[in-house]
RNA sequence: GCCGGGAUGGCGGAAUUGGUAGACGCGCUAGACUUAGGAUCUAGUAUCGUAAGAUGUGCAGGUUCGAGUCCUGUUCCCGGCACCA
């Protein structure tokens, strides 16, 4: 990117090449080594940098520091924080990271306490895979990998608090999460109160252990899980598409695991997003995910045996002509005649060597096999065949359809194929074929359900499943318990020992508790933990042994928000003070979240989940973590494809801030477009606002012969004589001001452009109305605007004055364009009185020639007047 | 298939309640200053047309004095889910 010396110099910006041949004469500031950087940013930026450190300008004070105000208003502006990969950061964290800190920086000159925090995702498989690669332990890649993160932020220039700065590999923070989950731990969900609470009210109500450990919010559990052989530990059902897609292989395989129960907060989960100021796309994937439906259970007999299915559709009960069973029902080798035991578990090998993906993949091909044994439908004691088929899947509802073939398209297609019966029972309320109608429609062929609407004939068929004790209304959902333990090295612990087969909880004093130094940390390719070749580590002398597992990535990140209010406490994971300050009066306690949509259903769903689980044992005083959340978009590489090192189109923010500066990047990335969109990158672009920045620095210096600049005579200590110019100043304080507040960070830079071209072409810049700009510009880019203010004799910094207010009377303008339109079509334009009255208006637009053109041998018929804006004449 | 989001110049994108479509930036054109320009400044730049003017916000309709904006239908693109009973 860096242009060849050799070429001719530039000699009109302030920093120039000296020609070939000629000495380098003495110069105020070092010599760029490219002629497009006409302001110094070299120089300032690592300048104010330092300075913001050392004289610490962004420290948020706390409820227990001396200088702590509590008549201040808080505000919390979380990003999330990275995770921090070998690569460095890539110009995708920066947007979001400068979104953020203009809103923090804004709100804090507005009188905020701004609580604007940066830590670090440490733990995970991506840091162990990188430390595999690297031969290193993944303690020093981390550390090393968190020291560029650290390195490459503060280049930014972003107001964090860096004293608040958390990895959550740091051993205090490992306590924590190890605390947490036993809180999970010790709980249980409460289906009275709908809460979780404290297992020991279940102990001291003479529950035995082993009926408090069938409830506890984190159990075991054998389950059929995600195993990846080559990354060596199991996945969660969230994370499996993520690896495969990276390569990784992964089956399908019965394990022994750790699990939340996340399933109990199902309902919560869903109601409580109507709370919270989210993107409707987002909350929407939420509750696909957790997938809500309402439906019914219905006993079936098969052979003596009960069979309950689920189904959405009680109304169509007595079309049901046939049930299916998943082929793993443990029912189905209890009920299989002898005729079809063969066919039956050839079916079964069959379906188990092919994972569940397969299975999905393959929905086009309905296959199955009778079983030969027969149901008997309650409703009518119709006999009807018992089948098994992977279109039925264990892990849903029961495991257990029954199939109407006429209301439900799998049942149909699997009715063809197998030539089983199909009955009408809904009569389409339009003039579709009955055959494959899903909708709803009236009931017929059903008995006492006959001729009433689907609704009402779903609860109709409830009522009387209920009432004859054979089935009753149920919910079910999509979303399952989490699986929590990975088999991994780079992990939290569990704070969990076993005694004669029984897990019990770590005492909190033996908090943190670490892994313990390996050298091999590797995959072995079996689903045994890393941590069992541990053995002096595992065995502990009274003869118990350590929980070997060890928590996903998604364990640390469910709570850093929670400890950055409170980084060093050593007696709580937060202070009751911390919390209850930087607590909104909102559901959520963040007040702004920004970050990526690809958390949408892991990430944000776990911490609410850890959040509520928190705040019902009344450790937290809100039910959501997040109040707003804003989702940056992607950042594509310069051919419009995603960035990827394979495509050769990453953008390396390292060079844009060599190459044009911090504050070019940060209102590059800032100008692009909506935060919230995709949208390609552009060097071009970043070169355009670079030359905005220059010209901003051009307002207040010249360049000198010689090289140097001296501030600008234009700029005068004087009242603004120039109204027009006034008024930009003042629409400009406006607008900043209220695009900020919107997110709408692209509009805000334009209108600073605007004004800084009135600026440039202004006779006498007033000294007053110019920092007044630079002071809106500095949330934007502060290293330059604090920089020219500094040199034009300003003592305090902008980034520690208050945001200036806009004079409404400097708005107002005295004369206005109004456009004159003949039948919706624009005519003509006319200066006019801002107050004019539609007589006024009247007179002005029939005195234009280009207005009576068009109304030439026509007849007026009406006339509509906008005040300020239009007069409308239409004619014909 | 289902759910969500989107479509505006050569490009990124602007546009209160329906009220001047294309702000701002990039790119491009011309000029100025220059030994030089890839720096800077000035002017221009939706399309067709010499012009007057006409056309124009994915496509087809509709409502309205007036539609990028509202309504109906439709195409394409992006994201998510996907045999969830």
């Amino acid at each position: 990117m860096a242009k060849n010396p050799a070429q001719p110099p530039c000699c009109g910006g302030v920093f120039l090449f000296n020609p070939p041949g000629i000495p380098h004469s003495p110069r105020p500031f070092p010599i760029m080594s490219d002629a497009r950087k006409p302001f110094p940013f070299r120089e300032f930026e690592p300048q104010w940098q330092q300075r913001w450190e050392s004289e610490k300008t962004f420290r948020t004070p706390g409820p227990c520091d001396a200088d702590f105000d509590p008549a201040k208003p808080k505000y919390y502006v979380l990003d999330m924080f990275p995770y921090p990969s070998g690569a460095g950061l890539h110009v995708g964290h920066p947007e979001g990271y400068t979104a953020t800190d203009i809103i923090g920086r804004y709100k804090r000159m507005t009188g905020h306490n701004v609580l604007h925090p940066m830590g670090y995702d440490s733990f995970g498989l991506p840091a162990e895979q990188y430390a595999i690669k690297t031969g290193q332990h993944p303690a020093i890649t981390t550390a090393a990998n968190i020291e560029t993160f650290r390195r490459q932020l503060k280049s930014l220039g972003f107001a964090y608090d860096w004293a608040r700065e958390i990895a959550t590999t740091d051993p205090e923070y490992v306590r924590w999460t190890q605390w947490i989950f036993l809180q999970i731990y010790n709980s249980y969900f409460c289906e009275e109160t709908n809460k979780a609470k404290p297992v020991s009210e279940l102990e001291a109500k003479g529950w035995t252990l082993d009926q408090i450990d069938d409830v506890r919010l984190a159990f075991v559990a054998d389950t059929p899980v995600w195993w990846s052989p080559d990354l060596g530990t199991v996945l969660a059902n969230e994370e499996v598409e993520e690896w495969k897609s990276k390569g990784h292989t992964v089956e399908r395989r019965p394990l022994r695991q750790w699990m939340l129960r996340i399933t109990k907060y199902a309902q919560r989960l869903i109601d409580e997003l109507d709370t919270l100021d989210w993107p409707d796309g987002i909350k929407m994937l939420q509750k696909n995910w957790i997938g809500r439906s309402e439906g019914a259970e219905v006993d079936f007999d098969v052979q003596g045996h009960t069979v309950t299915v689920f189904t959405t559709r009680p109304d169509t009960l007595f079309g049901a002509t046939y049930m299916v069973l998943a082929p793993e029902h443990p029912l189905v080798a209890k009920i299989t005649s002898a005729e079809q035991k063969t066919a039956v578990e050839a079916y079964q090998k069959s379906i188990s060597s092919k994972s569940d993906m397969d299975r999905g993949d393959l929905n086009k091909d309905k296959s199955g096999v009778p079983t030969g044994a027969f149901a008997i439908n309650p409703v009518n004691n119709a006999k009807i065949p018992v089948w098994i088929a992977d279109y039925v899947m264990m892990g849903y509802g029961t495991g257990a359809i029954m199939a109407v073939p006429a209301h439900d398209e799998r049942d149909f297609e699997f009715a063809q194929k197998f030539d089983l019966p199909i009955l009408q029972v809904v009569q389409p309320t339009n003039d579709a074929d009955w055959q494959n109608y899903t909708d709803p429609g009236i009931a017929i062929n059903s008995g006492f359900l006959d001729g009433l609407p689907t609704v009402e004939a779903k609860a109709k068929m409830i009522d009387w499943l209920d009432s004859n004790n054979l089935g009753k209304r149920r919910i079910q959902y999509k979303l399952r318990d989490w699986l929590f333990s990975r088999q991994r090295y780079w992990g939290e612990p569990f704070p969990i020992i076993w005694k004669d087969g029984r897990h019990h909880a770590l005492a909190e004093s033996e908090l943190p508790l670490l892994a313990p130094p390996l050298d091999d940390y590797k995959p072995s390719g079996s689903p045994e933990p890393i941590l069992t070749k541990a053995t002096e580590w595992v065995n502990l002398p009274d003869g118990s042994i350590r929980e070997t597992n060890t928590m996903p990535q998604w364990a640390g990140s469910c709570w850093y928000y929670l400890r950055y209010c409170d980084p060093g406490n050593t007696k709580r994971f937060i202070s009751t003070e911390a919390e209850s300050y930087w607590t909104s009066d909102k559901p959520g306690m963040v007040d702004l979240y920004v970050g990526g949509t690809e958390h949408a259903v892991l990430h944000l769903l776990y911490a609410r989940f850890w959040h509520k689980v928190l705040f019902d044992l009344g450790h937290l005083t809100t039910p959501e973590p997040f109040q707003k959340l804003v989702n940056q978009g992607l950042i594509l590489g310069e051919d419009g494809q995603k960035m990827s090192k394979s495509r050769g189109n990453v953008v390396n923010p390292d060079d844009v801030v060599s190459e044009y500066g911090a504050d070019a990047l940060r209102l590059y990335e800032m100008f692009m477009g909506p935060l919230e969109q995709v949208k390609p990158w552009q060097m071009k672009g970043v070169e355009g606002v670079s030359r905005f920045l220059a010209r901003v620095w051009r307002v207040a210096f010249d360049e000198q012969p010689d090289g140097s600049c001296q501030n600008s005579p234009k700029i005068q200590d004087v009242p603004c004589a120039d109204k027009e110019l006034l008024r930009v100043v003042h629409e400009t304080l406006k607008k900043v001001g209220e695009d900020i507040e919107k997110l709408s960070f692209n509009t805000a830079i334009s209108q600073m452009m605007i004004c800084t071209n009135a600026f440039t072409q202004a006779e006498v810049v007033p000294k007053k109305e110019f920092i007044q700009f630079l002071t809106v510009l500095n949330p934007f880019a502060p290293h330059l605007a604090e920089e020219i203010h500094a040199r034009l004799g300003g003592n305090a910094m902008l980034s520690e004055s208050t945001w200036p207010t806009y004079d409404p009377a400097a708005l107002v303008r005295t004369q206005i364009e109004l456009v004159v339109q003949v039948n919706g079509k624009l005519r003509d334009r006319l200066m006019v009185s801002k107050d004019i009255d539609e007589e006024g208006a009247k007179a002005a637009a029939f005195a234009s020639s280009k207005v009576s053109e068009h109304l030439d041998g026509k007849t007026i018929r009406k006339i509509i007047f906008v005040p300020g804006k239009i007069f409308n004449i239409v004619a014909n």
